[in-house]
DNA sequence: CGTTGTCCTG
DNA sequence: CAGGACAACG
């Protein structure tokens, strides 16, 4: 560096000095010696290997504790759900079947359904709603699907209806030349009026005029009457029939579709990886025990109609296209492992969970449109052929194919657990448009990072990443769903909160430290997006993890909205339970992320935690070689990057640590010290607590006495060479750096605990 | 050329 | 604290 310090003298001030270096690296001096003894000593004390296997074995033991932490909350949700709805997939809609026999039984034939009712069958609606929310969403959910449903359609059948009778009551009057109030309180009650419009003398009188119509007149009145009476008997009694049918079937495919996943499941985790597959295994596993467990004496035969027999077909169909080859090969690759979800489970999957969507959807509609569509003059065609009503679901633009594929999104856990949220479904949502762009969006996400590890920046992550930011409107509608456990399950699992450490990448194992959730979560909650993405170049292996923090993002907001909604929720009657079960799906994703979270820790990269231990062995060694650096972060998985960053860390310390001890070398000139002998440094001086607050912020570490004393050594070097006035020597701290070098202590062997923050802070 | 360290900037 | 520029090694 001979020409080096004289063009920097020039440009001191502006330009960057390029003095480099009072402390050369391991090289020549007695740092070098140091460094090297140091190293040797390392390797003799610590053969990395039977370190490393020791470590390896906690982390299981650590992670498997986790997984059974997780499967006990699984089922506590299940059971949870269980209690709060013992028959998820059909209890609202044989409820309402009920009520409305119970109520029709009586005298009031056919006016109770009217979709112009302002109160019973708003109750009804809802409840319907609620139910078909959970296997047609965009129905409920979007601000067009209701309307759509509820007034349009009952309004238009309604109408025509109406017109129709009407029609039909004045041929009858005008054949009889009777007076027009007749015409009047047919039409009254057509309309069905609330009851107590009807007096009881108004009905009285009208009975009497009744009478007086001619015998035969009456009589066919009478019986246009009993038989729509007995139309409505039958039509609910056979949807009625169909509904179990339904329900039943729903069992079945439930079942089904456990135990396939059962039998890959047992295949799939003996391989100790703790991937993000076998923790889906160990979900799904959980769920799948609950569910058998639940359904078992549940399985009923199957009274075989044409839809169970359509549907029975498309199980076969599933499981013939299950032993094919795989379609989507690009889907199944991840890049980490060719151990991703079994395409086939997945594949059987979805369509199971499409078919069980159809199959719900279809029902679902007829009920509706039964119900809200008084049943017409005509015999009513009770039981609509089994298709959608393609044009309900176009109402929005929208095909069917939208509705299937948003469905799919939640019908996985709906199943199972009946979606709380979906009561919510008649609270009336903000917008359409971004739901029904969003949502499928969300969908794919999951495909994609299950099983493509296609560029993450592609074309469909894109809409998601403004998805979040559309945000209370576009995402208010996934709120509907489960917050959990399908959408989490998709999240690479280094991801929602764990998303800023996974940027450090190259950590492969466990380090019980991660484990210390709180603190992890907390810390890295704050940072998130910023810093990870630089880091990236370093592990082009993984995907970039902004979609993940945005999938956090996603959750928040939605968990968020629950809670919001359930604040605004106009049914306060059920909004307190709702919101205990929003509360425990709630609780349980944070429990759910924070494991997430651990489980990233020793995926890959950094954590904040190893921060933490470097600061603290910052107060032993300045200037740590990486080979004690790899000594003593024996449980990460040290690649270019990852040194580099600890280095860099250690680089970083110094310069704060310079430049207080130069800050306040000068402070204490301008103070008028004028002896070094006067500058000392005590627990409880300034510099002290700021380095102290740089380096142990949380005060919960003993700052070792050496440190102080090398920290007052490197603060009268300073004033030393400030009072001598060498500062204007560009490379004037060089000469401190290497005095300071030597002063680097022995870090404690328990530093080399991947336990130690634990072990040293609960001292 | 790769590593390590500093300086500077954000 | 990270990134980048840059320098000084080996």
């Amino acid at each position: 560096m001979p020409d080096h310090d004289s063009t920097a003298l020039l440009s001191r001030q502006t330009k960057r000095r390029r003095v480099d270096i009072g402390v050369k690296r391991t090289v020549g001096t007695a740092s070098a010696l140091f460094a090297k003894a140091r190293a040797t000593f390392f390797s003799a004390m610590n053969p990395q290997g039977s370190e490393q296997d020791v470590e390896y074995s906690v982390v299981q033991h650590a992670d498997g504790e986790k997984s059974n932490v997780l499967r006990k909350l699984l089922k506590r949700a299940n059971s949870y759900e269980d209690a709060m709805m013992p028959f998820p997939g059909a209890t609202i809609i044989s409820q309402l079947l009920k009520n409305n026999m119970n109520k029709n039984g009586g005298t009031e034939p056919s006016f109770q359904a009217s979709g112009l009712s302002s109160t019973g069958s708003e109750v009804h609606q809802e409840d319907i709603c609620s139910n078909s929310s959970r296997d047609s969403p965009p129905e409920c959910l979007s601000p067009f699907g209701r309307p759509t449903m509820s007034q349009f359609d009952v309004d238009r059948l309604c109408d025509e209806h109406l017109r129709a009778k009407r029609a039909r009551v004045e041929n009858i009057i005008r054949g009889m030349s009777h007076s027009p109030s007749v015409a009047l309180r047919g039409n009254e009650n057509e309309r069905e009026m609330a009851p107590q419009s009807v007096s009881p003398r108004e009905s009285y009188r009208e009975n009497k005029r009744k009478q007086k119509l001619p015998q035969q007149q009456q009589q066919s009145f009478q019986q246009l009457v009993s038989a729509r009476k007995e139309q409505k008997r039958e039509e609910r009694r056979q949807l009625k029939q169909q509904l179990e049918d339904m329900q039943k079937q729903l069992r079945q495919l439930q079942e089904k579709f456990y135990q396939v996943y059962d039998s890959t499941d047992s295949e799939n985790d003996e391989d100790g990886d703790l991937s993000e597959d076998s923790m889906r295994s160990e979900i799904l596993d959980a769920r799948a025990q609950d569910s058998v467990g639940r359904s078992d004496n549940e399985m009923c035969e199957l009274d075989p109609g044409q839809f169970i027999d359509r549907a029975r077909a498309l199980i076969r169909e599933q499981e013939m296209a299950e032993n094919k080859p795989k379609r989507e090969s690009s889907n199944k690759e991840r890049d980490h492992g060719p151990n991703s979800l079994q395409p086939e489970g997945k594949h059987l999957a979805e369509t199971l969970k499409q078919e069980l969507n159809t199959a719900m959807s279809q029902v679902v509609d007829t009920v509706v449109k039964v119900f809200s569509a008084k049943p017409s003059r005509q015999v009513p065609q009770v039981f609509p052929p089994l298709q959608i009503p393609q044009a309900r679901f176009a109402v929005n633009g929208e095909n069917h194919n939208f509705h299937t594929a948003n469905q799919r999104l939640q019908c996985f856990g709906d199943v199972i657990i009946p979606n709380p949220l979906d009561t919510f479904g008649n609270v009336q949502m903000p917008s359409s448009t971004d739901q029904t762009e969003a949502l499928p969006l969300v969908v794919r996400k999951n495909s994609s990072e299950q099983s493509a590890s296609g560029p993450a920046t592609g074309g469909h992550h894109q809409p998601l990443h403004q998805s979040p930011l559309s945000a209370t409107a576009g995402f208010t509608t996934p709120s509907f769903r489960h917050p959990f456990p399908l959408p989490l399950m998709a999240y690479p699992f280094q991801s929602p909160l764990g998303a800023p450490s996974g940027s450090f990448s190259g950590k492969d194992r466990a380090s019980p430290e991660s484990l210390d959730l709180t603190r992890d979560t907390t810390s890295l909650r704050t940072k998130m997006s910023s810093h990870h993405l630089s880091h990236h170049p370093c592990s082009p292996a993984h995907p970039p993890s902004t979609a993940e923090g945005l999938s956090l993002s996603l959750i928040k907001s939605e968990c968020g909205d629950l809670q919001d909604m359930s604040d605004i929720s106009p049914y306060s009657g059920s909004a307190k339970k709702l919101k205990n079960r929003l509360q425990h799906l709630y609780n349980f994703d944070k429990y759910f992320i924070a494991s997430s979270n651990c489980f990233q820790a020793f995926r890959e990269g950094l954590s904040p935690n190893h921060l933490k231990k470097a600061k603290l062995m910052f107060f032993y060694t300045r200037y740590p070689s990486s080979n004690m650096l790899k000594t003593y972060f024996s449980d990460v998985k040290f690649n270019r990057c990852i040194t580099s960053q600890l280095i860099k860390w250690f680089s970083n310390f110094r310069e704060f640590y310079y430049i207080q001890m130069e800050k306040y070398a000068r402070q204490a000139i301008n103070d008028g010290v004028t002896s070094t002998e006067e500058l000392s440094i005590t627990r409880d001086c300034e510099l002290y607590r700021a380095l102290n607050m740089h380096y142990n912020k949380a005060n919960d570490f003993e700052v070792p006495e050496r440190f102080l004393e090398v920290a007052q050594i490197t603060l009268r070097e300073f004033f030393n060479a400030i009072i001598a006035g060498k500062d204007v020597d560009p490379s004037w701290k060089k000469a401190i750096y290497k005095v300071i070098c030597k002063l680097d202590s022995e870090v404690p062997e328990i530093f080399k605990s991947p336990n130690c923050l634990q072990e040293l802070l609960h001292e």
